[in-house]
DNA sequence: GATGAATGAGTTTTCATTCAT
DNA sequence: AATGAATGAAAACTCATTCAT
């Protein structure tokens, strides 16, 4: 058996030679079709459907990404990068406790791929989150959120007593629970309002933060 | 056109006549084996596989459900049918507001196979959602669970302001939410506090309960 | 593997006993079912539909039958049967070239079952055809046949060069044929008023047999 | 809804684009082994065996015919088109009642994979026969043989009382009975010979063309 | 590099046959 | 004897993956 030369197991080519411009861009096709096929048929789609929203052969898929597994784990380590990358962004904005919640409501309003990729890895997930770039993926995402997550909580504007992997959980929760909204706004809004509200202190944490005089009268 | 006597397309027996001792018990120890099974190797779990821990022949599965979706409906079915129960139970309860969260936190717990459920019915669960005994028994709980909320919110337990169909949303999140959490208790707990809270009346509501003048004048 | 008390390879009962009353009907039954229901169902119908058919459970058939092909040979010897009895019964009528012809058609008029069989036996039908009862039913018609077929032949009303061997391709094709007409008395009735011309000796011969004088003016 | 780029249901390419010369080559391998396989085996010849016989692995089998029932569909769909284009050769042919006499026999000859098409679809062919490309094929063999027997006909070669779908239902028979002869040449030919004296003018109407003076003042 | 046909192991489903009730 | 549930081998069909063009 010759030695792949094709692409390793991540879907990261192997020789350091960058991708000729077509072939760039046909992988970024064929992850944008992954998302959008896995998202509305679920694990199960098809290689072959994949390849035919792309717009390319299934040939072409398997020269980018060695196996339909390394083609999801790509598009649910793309998802996790651009979550990083806002998480990031937001970690300089003015406000903790907004920048926070801005971050929450951008991740649940399109985790949709995230969501398909939890689904495609079904009963053993674990056993992909815990090895190669997922996981790296996943522990840059983690502390760009613990970052968030501190400075909200400094601020009082979200409580103390929850910590990352709660909001993870949390995160994943509220993706499920939009996604079940089906398209309606409004009732997405409340679910994160919800949840929004749920994260943020008890009452004597707020009068302290919201107004120094004490409103009970 | 049908010579089948076996099973009707949603497992229910076709003729009024109740099963067989032993044809009951296997119809049960496949539910049981295929809601076990789904739950841990995702809807991608094989018959063979369901059969084979249920310890009968494939063959007897096809008998009892004519396909593999309909074995999937079942246990779906079931589990609704459980938490319908439940939560019609809990409705006589005498705290409104104990009860219903009491409701939100069983069926968080156990509804790994509603979930299973949900993975496998992929991007085109709404199809199945609307037809025959799932839509039913989706019916039946929704009624149930609006009996519950309707009380707490009476009892200014929970906010106004949401409706059952976000209950819902929320509670297949939640689900969701607690599955990520693999087993860890404490997270579990934590992460059903958030939602639960966020539940809650907001304060001025929350002072007019806690303290025994009437707030409704 | 203890003997086998229940029905020979045949479907005979093996014991001299005779069949209980009931048992008896319901061997009716099966036969008259099964022949019904390979007619239209072709040789692919199911031993379920045909216990369906005949209104009892599977296992009855078994009890009678031991095998689906057995089921099967069973109806085709009743068909030979009923042939070879006719054929018998057409041997002493006083008109040879006619009861000649009657025979065939009758043959060809209710032949749907011999063909269910010819079909269901598929490529290798000779297999079956050369033992058995099967094969001893065939004798018996082809015997009775040939009786009918030498005194047509004798009285000049059947052409003199074709053999017992042509008649029962040709009947069995003439049957294939009716059966394509799908219902079509008229049709039916065109096709075999070519086969029965057919066998019609030659012009010499019937000028001397209808007309003693010849009829060429 | 359809991703499949593979096989219409008729097993058309659906594309316009011709297929690859390889895959052509496959496409009438499988049509091969598909009839000689039906022919031997009988309708019920597994896929499988027939993929065995193309030396093609199922895939492809699957790849060029969406179903069994599709592949069976077009061993008889070619088959129909073979005997039109015979009987259109025909149409031109210098003698009109021989010309009738040859596409007769060679339809018979060689017509085994119709007959297992017919076995094939048992019971409800009609259903088959009215839709799709087999309606076609069957509609385009009807004309061309309606312009052979029309001619045959006119020339007074044979009988003027039989219609198209007589010789059709006739045809059908025939081959039946061939297949029965099971290689017997002789029996064949006698076989045949009565069918065609069958389909022959009564003597009336043989004089009259024989002898150029009129017989019908 | 891209294409799409071929492969074949795996999955669902059927059905003759057996066996407990 | 009859019933109908259980069995399991075999059939149809799918789809990730390989490979010739």
């Amino acid at each position: 058996m010759a030695p792949r030369t094709r692409a390793s197991k991540t879907g990261q080519a192997l020789s350091g030679r960058p991708l000729r411009a077509d072939a760039q861009r046909n992988r970024a096709r064929i992850l944008a079709a992954a998302e959008a096929t896995l998202a509305d048929k679920g694990p199960s789609a098809s290689t072959e459907e994949i390849a035919h929203r792309a717009e390319v052969a299934v040939g072409t898929i398997f020269r980018h990404f060695p196996t339909k597994e390394a083609l999801v784990e790509a598009v649910f380590v793309a998802g996790l990068r651009q979550l990083a990358e806002q998480a990031r962004r937001l970690c300089t904005a003015p406000e903790p406790g907004a920048a926070f919640i801005t971050f929450l409501t951008e991740a649940i309003t399109r985790s949709t791929a995230k969501h398909a990729f939890a689904r495609q890895m079904g009963g053993d997930n674990t056993a992909v989150m815990s090895r190669g770039p997922v996981a790296e993926a996943a522990q840059d995402l983690r502390r760009a959120m613990t970052a968030l997550l501190d400075r909200a909580q400094r601020a009082k504007e979200i409580r103390g007593d929850i910590d990352i992997t709660a909001v993870v959980a949390l995160l994943v929760g509220a993706s499920r629970a939009a996604e079940h909204t089906d398209g309606d706004e409004r009732l997405r809004e409340t679910v994160l309002a919800v949840v929004v509200d749920g994260l943020r202190p008890r009452d004597a944490d707020r009068w302290a933060r919201e107004d120094p005089s004490p409103q009970d009268q």
